[in-house]
RNA sequence: CGGGGCGUGGCGCAGUUUGGUAGCGCGCUUCCAUGGGGUGGAAGAGGUCGCACGUUCGAAUCGUGUCGCCCCGACCA
């Protein structure tokens, strides 16, 4: 048997915290149950799995647990909890607000999209065909023979409906009857919607088959200007990534294998998770005219020709939150950016009393008000059966960043004590100086959050140049970073290389490193010429 | 769709090999004390053991069928 380290609680008859899901069949658990199997560590009461033991169990059970979201028993989806989704709401009111001051409007397209749509554009359907959800009828009925309610079979529709993967069909099929003129180009639309893939398996946040997004659909008269709209949504991105989240990104430009279907070629930005994988956050595809040709939308120009379109699409969806809890959270629970998070400010008032109790309130609310005030978002966490211990660690579990508590001691001298999440700190502090500073003490949260993952990042970028180094370096569970090697170009070598080491090209960088990477080099695999280093990652 | 496995109070599980009428932990309810890092005690509520058929005096347990779910793989914002 593994002897527990210091501070950490171990399950061992029980073999999971309470009321962590195990996932295991029974005769699998009665594996870990035999002395020779290691047992999973678990970091406090509240069973969430150690972040560096087994990174998958603690990411799930963090989700869960801090009460972002779970699992659906419906139909493989998920459900987004208030915590979650007040975190959503605050990301895409920051987003939407980006996206108003580049010039872009909001509007709603269907989530029914007849087949015929779909199969218009030779790459689109190829690329989402495997994952559809399909409407093939619109009405049920009593089953005569009495076996309860069926499908009607005089109901079948004449075409099937898709529950749209993504929108552009619908949308180009739209702007066919809105686009005439070069006058009523660029055209710059954003929805925001769900979206349906058939996935074989759901992980909360980074791959569920229902999930919430923004979709921004653009067109315009030059292969120019549509380059340019898809490099600034990419810089949006990108700025939100590391203003609001504070996740550094990659910016970059995905291979032809990886890149959207449909799409002349994808940007994006990719940011590192603690086990060091890498995550795609976000993308900007530039279609080209190939959605303009399959719907046939035209324009005539000032010089009086017909041209098709260009067009871009771009996305960030709910994943954005599987980002955020990967690239911060630890073993206590969430770390949140204070521009994000739900509650930035925590009071936990301290009683010994029914009398120390409504002081301790009163004063809290009173503290709470001048909060609020500035602007602050503040829970007062008047919880009567609840220790202070239980919240401390309850808030520190959901992500609050900072925690004011307010005991009966603190009021006699006109303090507080002052606790933040991204540090452990905690310190007295007056209550006046607690107010007056409070936003920057959050300005400063945001900013050493987005300091220590870009540290966190840095130190995980490496530069690999031969073969048995690349293989070696793969090798494992978690992933190995961001592995800068040369590659000869060929989609071959990049699907060798993938099915070799499970490492895929995340993307070329447009800002490299080091200089020294956009000089021309060898293949690690086929020793081949090649222009510059690329991004080798193992990918969520 | 291939390969494994599991269905027992709200959640996590034991009990099944060797049939005897269901148990533990957490959670929940009420009360008392407690309250500055997951608080202690007491008393309660809650399950025809996924479903159907069969074997048996008797089935959570054995047999057959069926439904559902989970894990590994292919897919993937």
């Amino acid at each position: 048997m593994v002897s527990a380290p210091e501070g950490v609680v171990w399950h061992a008859s029980g073999l999971y915290p309470r009321g962590m899901r195990t996932g295991f069949a029974k005769g699998q658990i009665s594996l870990i149950q035999s002395p020779c199997v290691k047992l999973i560590p678990v970091s406090s009461k509240q069973g969430i799995p150690s972040r560096s033991e087994n990174y998958s169990d603690w990411y799930n059970e963090l989700v869960v647990r801090a009460g972002l979201a779970e699992h659906s028993a419906v139909a493989g989806c998920m459900v987004i909890k208030p915590h979650g989704y007040a975190l959503w709401e605050n990301m895409q009111r920051a987003l939407d607000d980006m996206f108003k001051a580049t010039g872009h409007v909001n509007a709603y397209f269907p989530m029914f999209i007849p087949k015929s749509f779909l199969s218009r554009e030779a790459e689109h359907v190829e690329g989402f065909a495997k994952e559809c959800a399909v409407v093939t009828h619109y009405r049920l009925k009593m089953d005569p023979n009495g076996k309860g309610l069926i499908v009607d079979p005089e109901a079948k529709l004449d075409e099937e409906l898709i529950l749209r993967p993504t929108s552009e069909t619908v949308i180009w099929n739209t702007y066919k009857k809105w686009i005439q003129s070069y006058r009523d180009l660029p055209l710059l639309i954003n929805q925001w919607a769900n979206i349906v893939r058939w996935e074989m398996r759901a992980r909360l946040f980074l791959r569920t088959r229902e999930f919430l997004w923004q979709e921004g659909h653009t067109a315009h008269a030059t292969y120019e200007e549509a380059e340019q709209e898809c490099l600034t949504m990419l810089d949006v991105y990108r700025q939100f990534a590391e203003d609001w989240m504070a996740v550094p990104v990659v910016c970059g430009v995905k291979t032809e294998n990886e890149k959207f279907a449909g799409a002349d070629h994808t940007y994006c930005i990719e940011a590192m998770t603690q086990d060091l994988r890498a995550i795609q956050a976000g993308t900007s595809h530039h279609l080209g005219q190939n959605f303009a040709k399959a719907f046939d939308v035209t324009f005539q120009s000032a010089e009086g020709k017909l041209e098709h379109v260009y067009a871009t699409s771009w996305g960030v969806s709910t994943r954005l939150i599987g980002t955020l809890v990967m690239a911060h959270s630890d073993d206590k629970g969430l770390i949140l950016p204070p521009k994000l998070a739900p509650v930035q400010v925590v009071f936990v008032p301290i009683a010994r009393d029914d009398a120390s109790r409504a002081l301790t309130y009163a004063e809290s609310d009173r503290l709470a008000g001048l909060l609020r005030a500035k602007g602050i978002r503040v829970t007062v966490d008047k919880r009567d059966k609840e220790s202070p211990g239980f919240k401390f660690n309850d808030w520190e579990l959901k992500g609050a960043c900072v925690r004011v508590e307010l005991g009966p001691r603190d009021l006699e001298s006109q303090s507080c004590i002052v606790a933040l999440r991204d540090t452990g700190s905690k310190a007295p502090m007056p209550l006046e100086a607690m107010v007056d500073d409070m936003p920057t003490i959050l300005a400063d949260i945001q900013g050493r959050m987005l300091e220590k993952a870009k540290e966190m990042r840095n130190a995980n970028v490496k530069r690999v140049d031969t073969w048995e180094e690349f293989e070696k370096t793969f090798e494992g569970e978690g992933g190995p970073g961001f592995i800068l090697a040369h590659w000869d170009g060929t989609s071959e070598t990049e699907n060798i290389i993938s099915e070799k080491t499970k490492a895929t090209i995340r993307c070329i960088p447009h800002v490299p490193f080091s200089p020294d990477d956009e000089l021309p080099g060898v293949c690690v695999l086929t020793g081949k010429p090649s222009q510059r280093r690329v991004v080798f990652a193992k990918a969520y």
